[in-house]
DNA sequence: AGCCCACTTCAATTTACCTCA
DNA sequence: ATTGAGGTAAATTGAAGTGGG
């Protein structure tokens, strides 16, 4: 990271994250120890913490041995944490992501490293995001510039983020699809199981009595007059042979 | 050339589980 | 025995890279 840049105030802010909280141990150990964040972030005053690409605030403040956080957006709504650890998280995005900005725009690598870094978009752009994808799920050029000048991220980003999401509903899609032939795969083996089962039945009953004789009244199978059979395809001498009223006997056989 | 999709990579984050005081 | 904090590994998520159509 090597921009190190002053924030409009002149000061030379570096956010140093090294308080005991319960975000993971591995996170954190990944993050810079201590970063420089640019214009875009200001410490305010109360231990405030302003985003003013995003319009976001965190309040950071410490109650006797636990600290607590609460972030009031831009939207009015104020969220209250547990303690520290997922406003950390947040504010580390926030850094990670226009740092990343940075040095994107600065023609990346700055700081000799080839890590990849990986940009997080904050709530507010994926929420413009998510609304411009319900209205439509492609965009033209100028859509895409436009939104792009927007949310203040790059146009490719836009590109990637809309060819992302719409991965998502594919996939949700296929999911979906998924669990509605499963669930039909699952009524017609149960019916097949009950015709397997009638099936026996009626052999069990052949066995037992001559069936032409016997057949209860109420069923509506009848016995083939050539073959002599109820049971007994003509593709199989073995399996049973069946035809309803509405069939044709004599073409069965 | 530019776009889309499928597939993949990998950093960030969450979850589950364990140990210890 | 119970509880909460802290640590870690595995699993998941999602932004971005790649290659082919």
């Amino acid at each position: 990271m090597g921009s190190t840049c002053d924030n409009i105030y002149g000061t030379d802010l570096t956010l140093g994250l090294g308080f005991s909280s319960t975000a993971n141990q591995k996170s954190r150990k990944q993050a810079p120890a201590a970063i420089r964040f640019d214009l875009s972030l200001s410490l305010t005053s109360d231990h405030q913490i302003y985003d003013q690409k995003t319009e976001n605030k965190v309040n950071i403040s410490s109650n006797k041995d636990q600290l607590s956080a609460a972030s009031s957006y831009s939207n009015g709504s104020v969220k209250r944490e547990r303690d520290i650890g997922s406003e950390v998280t947040q504010v580390e995005r926030v850094i990670s992501s226009r740092v990343s900005d940075e040095l994107d725009d600065n023609d990346n690598d700055n700081d000799g490293s080839n890590a990849r870094k990986k940009l997080r978009l904050t709530k507010v752009q994926s929420a413009l995001l998510e609304e411009s994808f319900k209205q439509q799920s492609t965009l033209n050029p100028k859509q895409k510039q436009h939104l792009a000048r927007k949310l203040n991220v790059r146009p490719r980003q836009v590109e990637v983020w809309f060819q992302n999401r719409r991965a998502r509903t594919k996939l949700k899609q296929t999911e979906v699809d998924c669990e509605f032939l499963k669930k039909c795969c699952e009524t017609l083996t149960d019916e097949n199981r009950k015709l397997y089962k009638e099936l026996q039945e009626l052999k069990a009953l052949k066995v037992a009595q001559p069936l032409y004789m016997q057949l209860p009244a109420a069923t509506t199978l009848t016995v083939c007059p050539s073959c002599e059979r109820v049971a007994g395809a003509g593709q199989n001498s073995s399996k049973p042979h069946l035809y309803g009223p509405f069939t044709n006997p004599s073409a069965a056989c």
